[in-house]
DNA sequence: TGCCTATATCGACATGCGTCAATACGAAGT
DNA sequence: ACTTCGTATTGACGCATGTCGATATAGGCA
């Protein structure tokens, strides 16, 4: 629904406005989870760099629909990309939409 | 009541475990609110490096409950430091910690 | 066609959280 | 002591969200 925007100041050098605010917590919430990072972290740390959804549930110890539920959270806000195969649905984290939240806590 | 460890492997670049990835949720959490994102980029940028908590309700337009509310989460956290002025109460950001947080989002 | 499996969606529930009015606390000044 | 003013706490409200069982969708295979 929602994209993360590679825009956005740095939250500490540079005063931002409520539009821009709202924008980044957007981004942060996906990070409020922990299953979600737990997930972000699978899929970065899979050998091949693409991890199998199929693998998630037994993996984190959550149902299938939990876990389908946050990967389309983390697949629509562009930080997981997915490619569906056959019937298996594939999943890669796009560094550089990670690297826009990074970038905003940027300190002097 | 909880304070951020300095602690922490990168998600992106090494597996963490559940006890890791609950802990990182709870900064994120932090940040995963557009005006606790304004509170500190207002203290960040101002002037002095610090701001009074007295100027807050009208700069980002909440009532002082829910302003005093946010400092409180963000102080316990240790994201903000309070020091108390006589009835003033003066906040500094405590870039460290953010850095921690930042630094979890490394990217290969 | 029919079955099996992987994934998505729906519905419902409990919990968490942001918000503010009202109130309490506390420090400084008269 | 009393008042004033900045801040913290309480209580209550609505809304968002994480969770799972049940069900739907869809692709591969026999």
């Amino acid at each position: 629904m929602k994209e993360i925007q590679p825009c956005c100041e740095p939250v500490l050098l540079e005063p931002i406005d409520p539009a821009e605010a709202e924008e980044l917590s957007r981004g942060f919430k996906l990070l409020a989870d922990p299953i979600r990072l737990r997930i972000l972290s699978l899929v970065a740390n899979a050998p091949s760099g693409e991890l199998c959804a199929c693998d998630l549930p037994a993996a984190i110890g959550r149902s299938q629909p939990t876990v389908s539920h946050h990967l389309s959270l983390l697949a629509e806000a562009g930080l997981l990309t997915r490619e569906q195969r056959g019937k298996w649905a594939w999943f890669r984290v796009e560094a550089e939409r990670i690297a826009v939240l990074r970038d905003a806590l940027a300190v002097g």
